[in-house]
DNA sequence: TATTGTTATACTCTATAACTATA
DNA sequence: TATAGTTATAGAGTATAACAATA
């Protein structure tokens, strides 16, 4: 957790709320927050029977086209095993295919199918919705400035 | 997770960058920086034999005085059954007291020992390490203006 | 000998439900 | 009947290690 104390589940439910000794720390808040719009994320996605890691998936093929279980993995920061049960759930559900690399057999090339982008068209207007949620209370002039400050920290500690 | 795609760890460690499609949204990054901090912290409480949750029971009490199990938990977030379990440890270890309630003999009173506040100044300075490490990219001004977004966000959705 | 993907397994975290002792 | 805490249990989520096929 963050600098956090452990909120588990509801720091901004209807809980009461956390100690000033630990909304004080930026570390605490990020970590709340993150788990916060993790929790909301998973919510909206289950309507599409995705968990976050699926919808993530989809992205990387949609974006870096037909690559390998390993690279979606890396992309991620996805352990190889949990990719296979990932990509099992999305070729179960004609989401995505698995394909022999001609050029090196023990690699699949996954690739979308045309019901995956359909899915992922589907799942892009939720995870917005729950974004826009998270975020109502700034304006947007705050927002911008936020998504900079989280993006310099992200790259920072590359 | 966040607006994620499901960054299970090292989104910043040595593996490859996420895709543009995901660090484009801020409930990604939150999610993303949520973690990082979140595990940074539960290293460097390790070194104390304390996860996040322990060190939130131990400021809790330093900050709200003796109070019952279940506010503790109310105000972290936490189950009571997993409560139990966090108690036990702190209590074992000689940090807190549990003292049985003379005016409702059902509940438990906590309260922090010599030791148990000894043990907070020695994790208030490693938590602290965390954040300094965390927040490294940014300038002091940066850093303000982050804290102030992310408080507002938090209160925002009570 | 190293690597991709697979399988089996174990471990952590957390939630649920049933129980006790009080109220 | 309800509440504070306890216990037992089950479910996610994830990591580790051994294995197969291929390089």
């Amino acid at each position: 957790m963050g600098a956090d104390g452990g909120e588990t589940r509801g720091t901004g439910a209807g809980a009461d709320p956390p100690p000033e000794a630990l909304t004080r720390r930026s570390g605490f808040l990020l970590s709340a927050l993150g788990r916060r719009s993790r929790d909301a994320t998973e919510g909206a996605l289950a309507r599409l029977d995705l968990k976050p890691m699926h919808y993530g998936v989809l992205v990387v093929l949609a974006d870096a086209g037909p690559v390998t279980q390993q690279v979606v993995g890396a992309r991620l920061g996805i352990d190889k095993s949990t990719m296979v049960v990932v990509v099992d759930h999305l070729e179960g559900r004609g989401l995505v295919e698995r394909r022999r690399n001609p050029g090196d057999r023990r690699a699949y090339e996954l690739t979308l199918t045309d019901a995956g982008r359909h899915t992922l068209a589907m799942a892009g207007p939720l995870v917005a919705g729950v974004e826009e949620a998270v975020l109502a209370p700034l304006d947007e002039a705050a927002r911008a400035r936020l998504h900079a400050l989280l993006l310099q920290l992200l790259r920072g500690a590359d």
